[in-house]
RNA sequence: GGGGCGGUAGCUCAAUUGGUUAGAGUACCGGACUGUCGAUCCGGUGGUUGCGGGUUCGAGUCCCGUCCGCCUCGCCA
């Protein structure tokens, strides 16, 4: 076999005149019969032009040349000269060709499903489906090559930068304890121990706290996680985390830790300086922008303007606002008034679209959404119009009208509104084309730290209090004392004690979150009382947390970053299917490999699992 | 679990209101061709219209069920 010297993306006018030996991908064939044969061979380096002449080979050689396809496996041996053709422009190696004087076919392909070409036939790519089941054709195309590149020097630069700061890489368990508080798990029975089974993590959480006890003071790992939820498009049951975990430190220094990082990842990735990253309050977040990630790339900001409203004979306003008491920190339960004010929209905002608007608002339980328009004389024209004449100086006022904005506006309990207006506010920005492309197009990254979270908040179904972050999240340093001593059936307090987590937020995408952990046993087994777990239940699932809390635990707190997000970002997808070598589908299947697929009943007995799974009938 | 879009040649798509033998590009096969670079030109092979049922003189098209892919709500401590 002719061992390649090169690689496909090398050689240049300096190499002129050596004999190299390279080896790939037929990426094009351009025959001229037996005379002359043109051959674009493609690694994952770059692709360069091989000749083979008539006059150097005899006919039955050029022959098989002539039948050379794409995708064949070839290796060829010859000389590199300048291109008697003249230049392409398009190839690094375009001034230069190789001509053969020796080849060998590596690996004859059979007629493929689809070609890897970026542009793909027509123009489109192969569909996802034929794609995912020949993953490995689909990731031949350079753009996927690029991503498993931009990916891998993104596994680099996190470890080299942890790795600098003292972070020891340590790996956890993948067959786990089940904790069924957060996401649905996959198990896994066991064999050894009849009837029990085995839990993959959902994040290595549990671990990480007891490395900080076990004195690691500082550990970092690129996991797996596992989460068998419903996919997304930015979303798969089995994905990565950049997970660390630091001791003696408040959440200044993890912050400060993780700005460095984000910062170095950027700086490394694209080259783009990062500025210092801003902080916001959940109910700043909440108030201004109705979601707890915030997109700070455009304005479109909630205005409450329920004592405006409220001066209004529009019952749809005045009878909201009589609903419901206001709250002294989260969760406010009363009735609200809130409107975003639309810049130039009179003009952007078809009346298809603000009549979409009403639906949409809709699907998030608001409702409806009302509209008016702003006329050139500066008075409210369309919609609800009249109801809003007597209080029409005041909106101008508190909303910075202008002629030629659109009002959008929704009345409804304060979460419903929020939670309406904040996912409006995003639609909007989308439909008059307010979103600039992230990273490579040159848009803006926005950084933002979200803190001051609620440590609690009510269950929609159960009405349990549920922990926002998770069960093992502090309350920040001021509010510890004050959860200690709460009554836990104080609600009012109870949901106004602040938890010491943040999140990072990016062009209105969490990419991290984290806290300083509970390493107080007494705080912890409050925590575990309000979520509704006797001390018996606590000790069940988490004693192994517990007793390590209570012998001699170390301040510590921590964040994990979803790495496949990351990716998605560096690379400009929206698609995280894109930047995983072998992901899942909707239904978690492997396209690829068909999984999962059934056991047999040897396995099965084996593990001790009968399945009640009765196959479809015909 | 709910809602939406889609499934026609290996691939990407078309096919009028339900109406003749389901077409095109590309890939593949054969042929021509000595400077191409998305080579070109000529010819050809290729179809269980996802699957099952129904309506109809007649179904790719309409109806019911089902499978698969994508988007989305719920869900994702």
């Amino acid at each position: 076999m002719l061992i390649r010297t090169h690689n496909c993306g090398q050689l240049r006018e300096t190499n002129i005149g050596a004999t190299v030996r390279l080896a790939g991908w037929v990426n094009a064939y351009r025959g001229h019969g037996t005379g002359l044969v043109f051959i674009d061979l493609r690694d994952r380096y770059g692709v360069t032009q091989v000749v083979f002449d008539g006059e150097q080979h005899d006919p039955d050689t050029m022959k098989l040349a002539d039948h050379l396809r794409n995708e064949d496996v070839i290796a060829v041996e010859g000389t590199v000269r300048i291109r008697v053709g003249g230049e392409n422009p398009k190839l690094v190696t375009g001034k230069v060709e190789v001509v053969v004087s020796k080849f060998e076919v590596l690996g004859k392909t059979d007629p493929l499903p689809f070609l890897p070409d970026d542009s793909g036939s027509g123009g489109k790519l192969a569909n996802e489906d034929i794609r995912g089941k020949y993953r490995y054709i689909d990731l031949r195309r350079p753009a996927m090559q690029h991503i498993l590149s931009s990916r891998h020097r993104l596994y680099q630069s996190t470890r080299r930068y942890f790795d600098e700061n003292g972070f020891l890489e340590i790996e956890t368990p993948i067959l786990y304890k089940s904790t069924p508080e957060g996401a649905r798990e996959f198990l896994v029975p066991s064999r050894n121990v009849p009837g029990s089974w085995y839990a993959l993590p959902q994040s290595p959480q549990l671990f990480k706290q007891i490395l900080m006890v076990a004195g690691c003071d500082r550990y970092m790992q690129i996991c797996r996680c596992f989460r068998d939820e419903d996919p997304r498009a930015d979303r798969q049951a089995e994905f990565t985390q950049i997970d660390l975990e630091m001791s003696f430190v408040r959440r200044e220094q993890v912050m400060e830790m993780m700005e460095g990082f984000v910062r170095r990842l950027w700086k490394d990735m694209c080259g783009y300086d990062v500025p210092p990253i801003p902080r916001m309050p959940y109910r700043e977040a909440m108030e201004r922008f109705g979601i707890d990630r915030p997109d700070t790339r455009y304005g479109l900001e909630i205005t409450d303007i329920s004592e405006v409203a409220a001066r209004t004979d529009a019952a749809f306003f005045t009878e909201t606002l009589a609903k419901g008491a206001d709250r002294p920190r989260f969760n406010s339960k009363r009735g609200v008034v809130k409107a975003i004010r639309i810049p130039g929209g009179a003009e952007k905002l078809t009346r298809k679209l603000t009549d979409g608007y009403h639906e949409f608002v809709r699907s998030f339980g608001a409702g409806g959404c009302a509209a008016v328009k702003v006329n050139a004389q500066g008075d409210f024209e369309t919609g609800i119009a009249k109801f809003l004449a007597p209080v029409k100086n005041e909106l101008f006022a508190v909303l910075g009208l202008r002629p030629g904005d659109t009002v959008l506006f929704v009345a409804d309990l304060y979460a419903v509104a929020t939670k309406a207006l904040g996912e409006l506010r995003q639609k909007v920005a989308r439909d008059i084309g307010l979103i600039p492309k992230p990273g490579s197009e040159g848009g803006p990254w926005n950084f933002l730290f979200v803190i001051d979270f609620p440590m609690f908040e009510r269950d929609k179904e159960s009405g349990r209090w549920i922990a926002m972050h998770h069960p093992f999240t502090a309350p920040r340093d001021d509010q510890a004392d004050a959860f200690v001593h709460a009554d836990v059936n104080d609600e009012i307090t109870i949901e106004s004690i602040v938890s010491a987590g943040y999140d990072i937020v990016l062009n209105g995408q969490e990419i991290a979150g984290g806290s300083i952990r509970i390493h107080d046993r007494t705080v912890q087994s409050k925590v575990f009382q309000l979520l509704g777990m006797t001390p018996e239940q606590a000790r069940e699932k988490f004693s192994f947390l517990l007793e390590a809390l209570s012998y001699g635990a170390p301040p510590h707190g921590g964040i994990a970053f979803g790495l496949d997000r990351l990716v998605m970002n560096f690379v400009g997808t929206a698609n995280i299917r894109d930047v995983i070598a072998f992901p899942k589908t909707q239904t978690g299947q492997d396209l690829m490999t068909s999984a999962p697929s059934k056991a047999t009943d040897e396995q099965l007995r084996d593990v001790f699992v009968k399945s009640t799974h009765e196959p479809p009938r015909g």
